[in-house]
DNA sequence: CTCAGTGTTCAGTG
DNA sequence: TCACTGAACACTGA
């Protein structure tokens, strides 16, 4: 779950259930792969009896803001969420009873914690690309401190955005992938951008007029904010675009109004694009 | 059994 | 320094 839109989810799960509710119990999982420069325990130890404070996010970061320092700080890496026993489509006939709920704890678990509430909340990473730090201060630290503007909270205005990506000399398609540059932006988020902004992935950001790199601003802004207010949810976004139907590599792949897909390999990353209509 | 993959990082090259 | 490539990481699911 790693983009933008799927990390936001989680920062909103993490404000609805934890912000303002104290920490009882913490257990991390031994794995010092996804838990970087910090044991099991000292983690557990950093988190127990601290009031969550805020939720915060920054591209694909998420990190807690707790009554005391320091704060831990997760990334998902290609896989993963956080997740309560309440949550999905279980347990119709449970009566409150844990007993019933097989999917708990869930899969993956690398952190489980329980709140002064009772409730139940877990990170999950199944790939082990995901990592989880403890820092003092987040947004002064890597990698927070590299990442570029979040283009949630604080895209600049779309003269600002072109100058900027009309200085790049890097294809499209890497530039938008380039966290240094706009953080939370993902492979299928970077497709879908350039679909609707009807540009070549492989053109590079010095051959764009200003009209065609505001047409990219735009696109980005609206993907950003519309994913976003469905939570995520690839069900519920738009009908037209080009997510539906981009996994797999199918032969005689379409959108939705039929225009032929093709992949390409650009910057090591799969790409589906349009090319009747991305010039 | 093989291989792609919603990501990042690092070594190596030009 | 920059731009870029390829490999590595780790492991699931098709």
């Amino acid at each position: 779950m790693p983009e933008l839109p799927e990390v936001e989810r989680a920062r909103r799960l993490i404000e609805q259930v934890a912000v303002g509710r104290r920490i009882r119990h913490v257990v991390c999982a031994t794995d010092d792969i996804v838990l970087v420069g910090i044991t099991p325990g000292a983690m557990a130890r950093a988190l127990t009896d601290r009031l969550v404070v805020a939720s915060r996010r920054r591209g694909k970061q998420l990190w807690w803001e707790l009554d005391r320092r320091p704060w831990p700080l997760f990334h998902f890496g290609m896989t993963g969420q956080f997740v309560t026993p309440h949550q999905g489509p279980l347990r119709l006939a449970a009566h409150g009873k844990r007993a019933l709920d097989r999917s708990w704890p869930p899969r993956f678990w690398k952190i489980m914690l329980e709140l002064d509430d009772g409730t139940e909340l877990a990170m999950t990473n199944a790939r082990r690309l995901g990592r989880i730090r403890l820092q003092q201060d987040p947004e002064r630290e890597q990698p927070i401190a590299g990442l570029g503007f979040d283009p949630l909270y604080e895209l600049p205005p779309a003269d600002d955005f072109a100058a900027r990506l009309r200085s790049r000399k890097g294809v499209l398609k890497s530039v938008l992938l380039d966290q240094g540059f706009v953080a939370g932006v993902g492979n299928w988020m970077a497709d879908e951008i350039l679909y609707q902004a009807r540009i070549d992935p492989r053109r590079r950001g010095t051959e764009l007029t200003a009209a065609e790199a505001r047409r990219i601003h735009a696109k980005l802004r609206d993907i950003v904010v519309q994913a976003c207010a469905v939570d995520a949810d690839k069900a519920r976004f738009p009908k037209g675009w080009l997510f539906h139907h981009r996994w797999g590599k199918v032969a005689d792949a379409r959108t939705a109004k039929g225009e032929a897909i093709e992949h390409l390999e650009i910057g090591g990353r799969t790409t589906a694009w349009v090319p009747a209509i991305q010039k």
